[in-house]
DNA sequence: CTGAAAGCGCTTACAG
DNA sequence: CTGAAAGCGCTTACAG
């Protein structure tokens, strides 16, 4: 017998199990369609009498509404989609948990995925959400060509742009202000008397790691400070990489005595490199992160709120869905200057 | 014209803006709608010029199929639901990833959210998920009481619970050993001399908080050492609870000299109390976390690892959605004790 | 207060 | 090789 049942399932494409449907539940409260409907909407125009039978044929028949139907009739699916570059980064989880409290807060459900910093893996996603219909996307942008998504755009599907902005399209972008954040914190350095200052960045396709490195030019140039070439490494964020490019601007005859790094896993790394040296090194790093405060020295960080970031960009999403109008919008968010030890160390000579 | 458009934009809902159908491209190129379909698949059948009559006309209409339409027809949605407790918390980062890496292997897109440790919101969510006939459902449960999910489980949504068992169903759960791994660092401490050792944990509602626990009682009473009441705190896992609990233990006149501490945020704030203190208290932590080995001195953690349990869970979900049969299952996986100098300091008297 | 018909955008099952 | 009809499970627009 339950093999039968198997089998039947089986015979009509394991249609979501077997789940009784609004018809079904009509049929046994005898009543039509539209009166469950009805029911289960809690719109009114119902006896308390049918509105009973309705609700015990529910109950007996574990009936769920299908919203999977519901959103093909009603245009909206009432979700939005996130693609981020790395769900497992510390810096994006503040960022996803805001931006799912304020969907939570306009009653929609939040789709997301990581491009693992791969264009084409960003767009397949992307476009795997619009074909889901998505009602909009929030989007951390991993290539920096965007116009694949134009058509979807033009479609309706409401898009913001987070920590970097959209490339070859116009559209809302919400970023930390990175070039004024990166200037203050090697500014910083070279109020505490340091001049050979190296900064360790992202690849500088990265528009982020591009404005930080500009942040960096821009105090040495304020304060009359020649860059040397070696000073300034840009590349990938593996360990080796940046291990690699600390040392080498530790050694040589005029090593830098201080180091600007461009994220929070180029700064972990850095502090590795550094405990294990005698001389000490100052730093500051951009973005915060857990137990810098706990550290010895503690590190001096340029802060971004990655929350806020977050919540800004759904915000304005959901704006966008209730039909704010106007032309996209870059909206830059301060950042934060903490200095706890590490970016206050003099030089070394 | 553009408020025209406008206009008849809201008079059909909105509905996904307006993007062309299947029908639309049909009309266009002058074919059935199958057809379209046939081309827009993949599936084998279509003449070459057929073909490319219909993707002329698909390029120039801008057309994307209506995936959310296909799901209804074809009783999978391709995606999976996963309910975790914070999407902010770094020991959470790493599992969602790992289960959506899983999940894209299977062609599923991951839809989350966040219990926020509410066992409402928990159920408010898991239901959600249901009604969107997720295919499969992940849950990190946030209350101990999930017979709610029995209807939607014999309706056929596959569920495997992970890091905490389910409650009052029997269903696939993926668990860390939090016995066997508390009573290792324990016994540990143990090892190094401690008698006097503290114990502070999650509340004792949660499943791992109550299993840390027992395998602390089982270290203690292996080694014949009879526990003082006041070694034991559990509770939220709030800096301000924990810091009183942690100063309670370190006073008195027959103070700790060591302490368990039931969770990566626990251990934070517990570190951050002990840094306040001259005499050196031994400590191990369960969970490890980023830098625990920079500090001073490193800290001695039971490492569980967050994405083993991610992908497992997931592995055993889409086991299970390809028809593995089979009672539910409960796979425990190992923890490792990682030394680094807090869990090897001798007691202090 | 109630319900039958049409339709959302696809796929399935079938016939030519 | 191609396509018309029916249907997935709901909601919309309308009529009684």
């Amino acid at each position: 017998m339950p093999d039968t049942t198997r089998r039947a399932d089986r015979a009509n494409g394991s249609r979501y199990g077997n789940r009784p449907t609004m018809k079904d539940v009509a049929a046994r409260a005898g009543v039509g369609l539209k009166t469950v409907s009805r029911v289960v909407n809690g719109e009114p125009g119902v006896t308390p009498d049918t509105e009973r039978r309705v609700r015990e044929a529910i109950e007996a028949l574990g009936f769920r509404r299908n919203d999977s139907a519901r959103v093909l009739r009603k245009g909206r699916t009432a979700s939005i989609g996130l693609v981020l570059e790395d769900l497992a980064d510390p810096f994006y989880g503040p960022l996803s948990r805001a931006v799912e409290e304020v969907a939570r807060a306009h009653g929609a459900l939040l789709i997301n995925g990581s491009s693992a910093e791969d264009p084409e893996r960003e767009q397949e996603l992307a476009l795997a959400l619009c074909a889901r219909r998505v009602d909009g996307l929030v989007v951390i942008p991993a290539g920096d060509d965007h116009r694949y998504l134009e058509p979807e755009i033009r479609a309706g599907v409401a898009t913001v742009f987070v920590d970097r902005p959209a490339g070859g399209i116009d559209a809302d972008v919400v970023l930390s202000d990175n070039f004024g954040g990166a200037r203050d914190g090697v500014a910083h350095l070279i109020a505490h008397g340091h001049r050979r200052i190296g900064f360790i960045g992202d690849m500088p396709r990265i528009h982020t790691a591009a404005e930080r490195l500009r942040g960096y030019r821009a105090a040495m140039e304020d304060a009359g400070i020649p860059v040397a070439e070696g000073w300034m490494s840009l590349g990938a964020t593996d360990p080796e990489r940046v291990r690699r490019a600390t040392e080498e601007m530790l050694a040589g005859p005029d090593p830098v005595t201080a180091v600007f790094t461009g994220n929070n896993r180029v700064t972990v790394t850095v502090i590795r490199v550094l405990a294990e040296y005698d001389r000490p090194v100052a730093l500051v790093g951009f973005d915060d992160f857990e137990l810098a405060d706990l550290l010895q020295p503690g590190v001096t960080v340029v802060a971004q709120d990655a929350a806020a970031l977050g919540r800004t960009a759904a915000d304005r999403l959901f704006q966008r869905l209730d039909g704010a109008p106007g032309t996209p919008e870059r909206l830059e968010l301060p950042t934060r200057l903490i200095t706890r030890g590490s970016g206050e160390l003099p030089p070394a000579h």
